[in-house]
DNA sequence: TTATTAATTGTTATGATATAACATTATTGG
DNA sequence: CCAATAATGTTATATCATAACAATTAATAA
């Protein structure tokens, strides 16, 4: 057995200690891959932004990701980041943080997922996990009263493990 | 026993037919009520806001709200809308809905709750329902990670039920 | 290959949402 | 009443996001 990781080793790093580069090497794979499967193309642009996602450990707002680009030598107007974004996030490869109008590389763009944010507000990192959709909350009272469910927003900010230890 | 009906009896309007008018009025009283008794000031921009969002069949955006308060002849810029609309979310008489920058009275406005939100992507309108918070998706994954929990957004796009009968 | 179409990127401008900061007024508690 | 606190008035600006259209590049069909 192999001492390599793979990217399902880390679909929940939900705060945990692990190795950032190596997760963010092994999603960048699973980009490339997926896009190839389904014939999308990742850009350069589009490839960066993931980059930057990947590397970050907190969510990015579309305007940092911007300034990054512009370090990067892209274009910089705001429509460069966030038609990268949309990219990224209509093919599962990024998630938008709603309640902090933020963007995060998804840990599992294999599955479909439901995914569900626990957002620290001191650390600010966020931990991506999820629910099967049929067993969530949400799902349950969809279905009591005859609502379709499309997508959903599934937050929750508070503190994380680390943070309230370190409060102590 | 009397035919009036308590806020309580609209507690899940779920996109279900109703007398809004008298909905809005209950609503109102038990802000009232609940104001009262925990010392708040329901000033008069404060209450014109609620009245506002509770007879809206559809969230409100902030300046949707300004420009009717400007109607009714209150000060009109921004921060009369955020302000008035901070000390409703904050005391629990309404609620924000994180995928589209909106604003709900609260139909559930005595117990503590964590609501749930529907939001129908055709009629606009959107139900709020609640779940006892021990029991949700969120709860248990933020307890199996050691996260606590403060603040949390469930919402759902799709279609109500009534609209997708419309549609066939 | 070449013409055609579709997708992507470049660019300008503007729209939409939200808050900082500080002055003024009203309310509450001593 | 007076002091402290809360709420409101006001100006300005920060932050987030998209419309619209032009230019370029890539995919595709002839």
């Amino acid at each position: 057995m192999s001492s390599r990781k793979t990217a399902s080793d880390f679909s929940t790093p939900a705060f945990r200690q692990h190795d950032h580069g190596e997760c963010a090497r092994s999603l960048m794979d699973a980009a490339h891959d997926l896009c190839a499967k389904r014939g999308l193309r990742l850009t350069p642009v589009r490839e960066k932004v993931l980059e930057l996602l990947l590397k970050s450990h907190a969510p990015l707002g579309a305007y940092a990701i911007l300034s990054e680009l512009a370090s990067a030598g892209f274009r910089a107007q705001p429509p460069v980041a966030y038609r990268a974004l949309d990219f990224l996030v209509e093919n599962g490869l990024a998630h938008r943080i709603e309640k902090i109008n933020a963007f995060v590389a998804c840990s599992q763009p294999r599955k479909e997922h439901s995914p569900i944010f626990m957002i620290c507000n001191d650390c600010h990192q966020v931990a991506e996990t999820s629910v099967k959709p049929q067993s969530s909350s949400l799902d349950r009272t969809a279905r009591a009263i005859g609502f379709n469910i499309q997508h959903t927003v599934v937050e929750a900010q508070g503190l994380c493990a680390q943070c309230r230890e370190r409060m102590l």
